[in-house]
DNA sequence: TGTGTACTTGCGTCATCATGCAAGTATTGC
DNA sequence: GCAATACTTGCATGATGACGCAAGTACACA
């Protein structure tokens, strides 16, 4: 199969190569608030997540709407405080589904490769 | 533990929450190019997935030769042909790493569901 | 009702990046 | 050697996005 022949080819693949959840994890900024709530384990409020990073408040607010946008978080209102929390679920089922897609077009010489890392020794 | 401690505690989500990676897929024409190789199979030419796209010949080389860099992709050459093939199992590995490693920030009320997608129920 | 807290939004600025064109390099075949 | 092919690189341009500041909104509590 060419590779124009491959483009018109309809695969999972293509819908989970989304580049809009990548988009929202290719800022480091981003990448660090999200690294602290996932290691927090517990959904936490805008002003705490601020104290994990040196940029300006406003700037935070604004990563994690974005991330929020992108599916990666949700965000909860109680009175005055919103609460972010990490999308465990969500986000570890679509990386487990992108990599699937991705094994699923992987010439059987190497599928044996693929599947390392999942389930077995990595 | 508060994000701000979170922030300091290392955890091995912090390596694989790596912006570079996304940084190679956040791109939408990166996105289509890859998902052309990697259902192609096989290793192309730059000549062979620019016909994937409309952009200019010079952006599919750029971009490309990024997506080598990002560890996505290998290149060979022979001759004056430069063939890229994607890395499918590092690329596999690396999401279902990340994945793992998210999961194991998951506190144990939604652990469960997190683990859905990988070698079970979808 | 006023004040403080928590967060969002508008705006200007600076940096990065995707793109196309043109020119350059490398390699093959005549 | 010369032309053609395959690809890379330099450069200018336009678009997007991250950032900080300042102003605005929403809510709680006295």
């Amino acid at each position: 199969m060419s590779p124009r022949q491959a483009a018109a080819c309809c695969r999972p693949v293509d819908d989970l190569l989304n580049p809009d959840l990548f988009k929202a994890l290719c800022d480091p900024t981003r990448a660090r608030l999200l690294g602290c709530l996932v290691k927090c384990g517990r959904p936490c409020s805008v002003t705490e997540v601020a104290e994990c990073c040196s940029v300006d408040f406003s700037v935070v607010s604004r990563h994690l709407a974005l991330l929020e946008g992108a599916g990666i978080l949700a965000a909860t209102k109680q009175g005055r405080v919103v609460s972010y929390s990490v999308q465990y679920a969500h986000l570890c089922r679509t990386l487990r589904k992108l990599a699937d897609a991705i094994e699923e077009c992987c010439p059987a010489s190497e599928a044996k490769a693929c599947k390392e890392g999942c389930c077995g020794k990595r």
